[in-house]
DNA sequence: GAGTTTGAAACT
DNA sequence: CAGTTTCAAACTC
């Protein structure tokens, strides 16, 4: 039996993977997700699988000594401290979803060819990416150093011809599908059972129910949107219609507050405008593109992207000029989002978007009509 | 189930 | 930061 059968298995303050941690993960992710067999780490190293996603180990557990539980709670999160020192997001989700999706730290793999669960990359069934280290890379899902990303937006396009739903995409069925399907999510209620109010963020989106870490800001920094021009990129992102589950949107708590973001994003041509949904994930940048380190959600006309961007503030300023491209994957609006000289940009909203809550499923004539959320931020800056 | 292989995490 | 060690999961038999 499970040496930790105390506890809830939720640790609260932090952010559970969202997506679970393959660890080495089984063919099933969700079966071996919370479950582990550490017989030295304790479980309060990231060798825990357990511990590396947030989760208290549970009865279903066979580890020795184990420290991960409600009882060392105190303990627990002073070691996730001194782990999040190291490595600021060494609890927050392995995958990233932008076009597709990717193991947020690749993979190393010397012998394994990326085609065993050995392989992280594999394990969270996504492709490997220029970020990983791979050598003789097959990872089915995608090869690093092919197009795979090119290969996603030939599929993102398919997808945008009608000849894919979303569904079957998200559900990622077929194991042998050509296609990466969509990381695998943990739907476990009990991961939020104690932190339900992570959904009930307020209006304005401020919410500090997880204690994420992410990037501090210069504070002194004007907005970064100022020489932003926004345009509108007629691609789909496949996954961003993913209902959310508690797991998600606890995970992607960030911990900004209000002052932070007052000073972060007082551009009043964003900040006035009830224009843009938040997003609750931080943005990732990475190389040219800011990338969504999880799915985004849908959940009130009165949120302002920016004002939860607080990764991406940081990222932007560090962008190369006139390189930069963000990713937004969805906007909604009741005015007109700002280009930043004077015009208004056209939008395409998917009707649904319109309406508070979470975002069904896109319709058939949504996907037709190609009306897509997702944007580019040019960066514009002079240099 | 025991032993081996593997790659991530931790350590030096 | 690179190399080494430790660790737990994946895998093989």
């Amino acid at each position: 039996m499970a040496s930790c059968e105390d506890s809830g298995n939720n640790m609260n303050e932090g952010a559970s993977d969202t997506i679970s941690n393959p660890s080495h993960g089984t063919s099933s992710m969700n079966d071996s997700n919370g479950k582990c067999n550490c017989m030295k780490s304790q479980c309060v190293k990231l060798y825990c699988q357990c511990f590396s996603a947030g989760n208290f180990c549970n009865d279903n557990c066979s580890c020795k000594n184990c420290l991960n539980n409600e009882v060392n709670k105190d303990s627990v999160n002073q070691i996730k401290k001194e782990i999040q020192s190291r490595d600021p997001r060494a609890f927050e989700p392995k995958v990233i979803v932008d076009q597709g999706a990717r193991n947020r730290k690749g993979c190393i793999c010397r012998k394994s060819e990326c085609k065993k669960n050995y392989c992280s990359c594999f394990a969270f069934k996504v492709g490997c990416s220029r970020h990983c280290q791979c050598q003789n890379c097959m990872n089915e899902y995608g090869v690093k150093g092919s197009s795979s990303g090119a290969k996603e937006q030939e599929r993102v396009n398919d997808s945008n011809n009608g000849s894919k739903n979303v569904e079957t995409m998200d559900n990622g069925s077929s194991s042998q599908s050509h296609h990466p399907p969509p990381p695998v999510y943990d739907n476990s209620p009990n991961q939020l059972s104690e932190n339900s109010n992570a959904r009930a963020d307020d209006e304005l989106g401020n919410s500090n129910v997880n204690n994420i870490p992410m990037p501090m800001p210069s504070n002194q920094v004007a907005s970064p949107y100022h020489n932003f021009a926004v345009q509108q990129n007629h691609v789909a992102a496949p996954y961003y219609y993913r209902p959310l589950t508690p797991v998600h949107i606890q995970s992607s708590r960030n911990n900004i507050t209000e002052q932070q973001s007052t000073n972060l994003f007082g551009d009043p041509d964003w900040q006035g405008q009830s224009t843009f949904l938040r997003t609750n994930p931080p943005f990732y940048y990475d190389n040219n593109v800011a990338e969504l380190s999880s799915i985004p959600r849908i959940q009130s006309s009165h949120q302002y992207l920016p004002h939860q961007s607080h990764g991406f503030h940081q990222q932007v300023e560090e962008a190369p000029l006139g390189a930069m491209t963000l990713q937004l994957p969805f906007l909604r609006s009741s005015q007109q989002p700002n280009n930043g000289d004077g015009t208004n940009m056209q939008l395409n909203l998917h009707p649904h978007l319109h309406g508070h809550g979470p975002s069904p499923p896109p319709t058939a004539d949504y996907e037709e009509n190609h009306h897509h959320g997702m944007f580019l931020l040019q960066n514009n800056r002079p240099q």
